[in-house]
DNA sequence: GCGATAAGGACGGACCATCAGACCTTTATC
DNA sequence: GATAAAGGTCTGATGGTCCGTCCTTATCGC
């Protein structure tokens, strides 16, 4: 009845479409998204987490589903629990060391800066259409603290990770706040990598002030020029230090 | 011991981390991939895909998983089989009709524009700084054959499709491929509720020449402004449809 | 001091998605 | 008629998840 003799091998992208299909679990998702936040410091050291009654609900999942993930992160050092009446789950202060970026991640590096330059470029078109005044002032604010942490790295990025994100919640799109956070994640692992002297984060950082500027002047073009010339340094340090693509 | 009276109010970016997980199954997402792939016509009517147990193999599932999917789809319409030697499973042709964006779709398109943005102008930088002439010339001849498809609606809008994730694969990035494919498939259902005359479509194609042309002479700043303007065209048209915000 | 309360911690049963594999049925080709 | 290649069917095992219940610990208020 049908002729055709299937020409499936000339239809492109067919490894994207036929590619695994890994579905993570509630617990792993739920270990991810949390140990990510940690280690971006959204969630800094010695915060309280909701209670577990309550986190869960919000997570839409069960409370052993839940548990099995504080576990998890409670012994990889990140997190710690204290019971009784005022007690709770607690961000480990200080945090364990970082793990070394594993190989998946080195292998497709090039991958994961391209959808960073995508999301963050896009976060900046958007954020000098829409950003409110008061949230721009917040994000100079912490330019200038970053002006302060250039010879601690550690202190430096993590105030970086809140400068983007924040970005991000300026353009008042959940999904680019939950991509910015996710190629954060992402990104951490690589950027420990590199030696952060601190005229290199100075640079950055007048990045950072003439992106805010285009951004309140409302030049989006700027702004997204600016971001992917932010982003263009670590870019090029890494292809420097890793295998090419 | 701890004396923080935490301040977890004071952490922007809650709503984001705390959000419910939503893990799809296998059987969900692999409906959706191959579903979003047939609707959009990346994979055309009367195709033949590859044998169940090729298939399940390639996406890393069960049969018996693989199976539910493809019955689902069976039942929708969307897919066909026919057994024996020589049999397999087709791409129904002609297609069942479209439904109707779901409530949820609706409320959040905003938030999908912005996502389909960002993709899609980052897509755009990077194919200018690398796309290879001879992806540039197949792209070339999708245009050319646009042009004779501003009178059908459903014709243009498959190659419109197969253009801009053609665009996403001549950047290289895997993943941006992956999320080309998933904007395509979430505006889908908010484009066809837009009227497109012929006139539309031809001003919209010619932007995407522009944008070609501003690709092949690695015009990375132009392609991008090209890009955000295309988009910009059907948003505004849904801003004036849809609920504000 | 004692009860109430709010937190983490542990357990057991039920349900369901998934996997792995064997087997059946249909159909075309040699 | 045998073989091969495809979809269709069935079953048991496994594991993740949920729900509810109960226990333990620690603080607060009377």
């Amino acid at each position: 009845m049908r002729a055709s003799p299937s020409a499936l091998e000339s239809v492109a992208s067919l490894e994207t479409i036929f590619a695994p299909v890994q579905s993570l679990t509630a617990f792993e998702e739920t270990v991810d998204r949390l140990g990510t936040a940690i280690r971006l410091g959204l969630l800094p050291p010695g915060i309280r987490l909701p209670a577990e009654r309550e986190l869960c609900a919000k997570l839409g999942i069960a409370r052993s589903t839940l548990r099995q993930a504080l576990v998890a992160l409670g012994q990889s050092g990140h997190l710690h629990a204290t019971r009784g009446r005022g007690g709770g789950t607690f961000v480990a202060d200080p945090q364990p060391p970082a793990t070394p970026p594993s190989h998946a991640l080195l292998a497709a590096w090039r991958d994961t800066c391209d959808e960073r330059l995508a999301v963050e470029v896009g976060v900046a078109m958007l954020a000098a259409e829409r950003a409110q005044p008061a949230a721009l002032d917040d994000l100079d604010a912490l330019v200038i603290a970053l002006d302060g942490m250039l010879a601690e790295f550690a202190a430096y990025r993590q105030a970086d990770v809140r400068l983007h994100v924040g970005l991000a919640e300026a353009t008042g799109s959940p999904r680019l706040v939950t991509a910015m956070t996710e190629t954060q994640g992402a990104m951490t692992g690589l950027i420990t990598m590199i030696a952060h002297p601190p005229e290199v984060l100075d640079s950055a950082n007048r990045q950072h002030r003439r992106l805010l500027a285009a951004i309140r002047r409302r030049d989006g073009a700027t702004a997204a020029r600016e971001m992917a010339e932010h982003l263009r340094g670590t870019e090029h340090v890494l292809a420097g230090l890793l295998p090419a693509v």
